[in-house]
DNA sequence: AGAATCAACTTTAACGTTAAACTAAAAAAG
DNA sequence: CTTTTTTAGTTTAACGTTAAAGTTGATTCT
């Protein structure tokens, strides 16, 4: 690829090798026009760096991971986009990798991210608990949690993260259910190994608490954040249930079209028959015939505050010791799935 | 990152750097009972090969570059995922990089993709006479499209491709309208400087004059496959035009969703006042209130195609003079939006 | 004027891995 | 039992870049 090497722009100009790389790099010790003339020869011969050669000897690879569990989950592009576009600005590049919620799956991957040289690592996907954590603590590799992150007050307290306020968030989707006059709510929980599934069930059953509703066991289902088991647990929950809910609360917007699909083969409406709230606002869950009602969060932005955060860690090996937990906001969005614009408040 | 180095298990056993490198990758040279030896304290020290020094010297980083357009728009994750998990089969990372339809981000994206030593790209946004081209070419970089292709016979003849039977595909989805009566179309037309608009187009105008139907003029835009361009045209058709058209052929579906919201703007309903249908059959064209009449293709798998050809070339030089040219078949996904279930055929 | 400082370089070595050329001893062939 | 071949290694050098230490010759200080 990259044919032309600091050592032929050197032979040409008769200068050494050292030189050359301290003109093109900018660092002291070289004079002014033997700097130009150096430059000027390295853009016309088409000069360009050979990265192997000063990873190895920098041990910087201006490369970040980036773990996701899938990429055609609609919550993660706009993340991404955002990552890569601020890691871009500095000159990073991003390696994507989908765990497909395996594990074990993540281990390798991060073993592989450290073996190719990664300079940080952006996880999305840690549970509690999670031996990645260990393994990049081990590893000594620098890297930033996002979306999701761990609780344990012991390890959290050293642990950069960016999250978003689930508490508030998932409480206020809860109020509005209540508010609605709703009684009988159903929860779709996302992955309650995860801190997000954790907060935002503990948020919306404070909100249920302060409102005197109490939710059966069996109408509090753990669905992994997938749309399938979403489908099947609140088909299940419309079949049995001698009196079914009038609400479900979904904690994100991809299980919420599950629920969505489960009602309309129980041959329910929503929102007249169901009242449905959601969580994310992905893309399409404003699109007309949709019109979910749900948490909005600004991802690309959470994508580029996780970047930046990892970044600064690599470019200021002093910032390592400081710790960020950055905690974005939430809105409630109203659209037409929770019934709102039927009845409004009572 | 990774400390222990080859020299470093070669000091504990008393044998040479080389041996050690020899015994771990399979290499003849290397007695039974040492190579287990070297093998077994590799592991237990945790040992991981340094991917610059490799890659210094044998001029492959085990990497591949996949360039899309925006990793947001629906139609490229699956995709995405497809080339991820083939290449991850043959330990190839990949880097994933947006060109925000900007030519020459894209440029600057493959030259800093050579810098980086990937050892070849999949590029799915090529445009006709796109620079990019001869650009890999000029690197000796070797790359597959995916997607979008060439269409110049001069060059098409030596570049692999994988690609949709774009003409079928639009044929029959054209071919879907006249059948249902429809005289008065409108066409949404994708990037007409990318072979994918250009065949579709080809394909859609072939079969209107099979059944004897012409389009005005105004009554055919490029909307560059965005969804907002798509929204605007399909505004101004309807407010502007005396006799509206009573059906629209979006050549994709993200295009589709903004005619959508264009007809519904103009409280116009889809399929009793006007007939819609799309192309690719992104994952949220099934939904329930959507229901998009579009044509499918299996991305992952166009995704997993592309990949393999690159990495067979990658793997074995001597495939490089053989060209791949791989075309995908299509199907047509009838469902509501077109109005088929309203009347069927006449 | 002589010592100290500085600018503009050069030389050497190192980063970790592997290809190529070499060596020594054992096994096979004649 | 000598010669050839094979096996199991070793040594050297190279990949492209840069950090560290060294070498000039000119400039400044006292």
């Amino acid at each position: 690829m990259s044919r032309v090497t600091i050592k032929d722009i050197a032979r040409k100009l008769n200068v050494s090798a050292t030189t050359v790389s301290n003109a093109l790099n900018g660092k002291p010790g070289v004079g002014k026009s033997a700097r130009k003339k150096i430059q000027d020869l390295a853009r016309e011969m088409g000069y360009q760096p050979n990265y192997f050669a000063k990873g190895l000897v920098s041990r910087q690879s201006y490369a970040i991971g980036l773990v996701i569990t899938n990429i055609t989950d609609p919550f993660y592009p706009e993340l991404a986009l955002g990552v890569q576009e601020k890691a871009g600005e500095w000159g990073y590049s991003t390696m994507l990798f989908n765990t497909n919620h395996k594990q074990e799956s993540q281990e390798t991957i991060i073993r592989m991210l450290g073996a190719k040289g990664v300079d940080g690592v952006i996880l999305s996907t840690v549970r509690q608990d999670d031996p990645a954590i260990d393994l990049l603590d081990e590893m000594e590799m620098p890297y930033v949690l996002v979306n999701r992150m761990i609780l344990n007050p012991r390890k959290a307290g050293h642990i950069d993260s960016v999250t978003l306020d689930n508490y508030s968030g998932s409480h206020q989707a809860a109020t509005h259910l209540c508010r609605l006059g709703h009684t009988r709510i159903a929860v779709i929980a996302g992955d309650m190994g995860a801190s997000t599934a954790i907060i935002r069930t503990s948020g919306a059953m404070d909100a249920f608490k302060e409102w005197g509703v109490s939710i059966p066991d069996n109408w509090f289902v753990d669905c992994g954040y997938t749309k399938d088991r979403a489908f099947n647990a609140v088909r299940k929950i419309l079949t049995r249930s001698a009196h079914r809910p009038t609400a479900i609360l979904a904690q994100d917007d991809n299980m919420a079209l599950g629920v969505r699909e489960a009602a309309y083969a129980a041959d329910l409406r929503i929102p007249e028959d169901l009242a449905l709230v959601g969580f994310n606002d992905i893309s399409f869950a404003s699109l007309i015939g949709i019109e979910l009602t749900t948490i909005r969060q600004d991802q690309h932005h959470m994508g580029m505050t996780c970047a930046e955060i990892l970044i600064s860690k690599l470019q200021n090996p002093k910032r390592r010791g400081l710790c960020n937990n950055v905690l974005i906001q939430t809105d409630l969005v109203i659209r037409k799935s929770c019934g709102f614009y039927l009845n409004g408040y009572p």
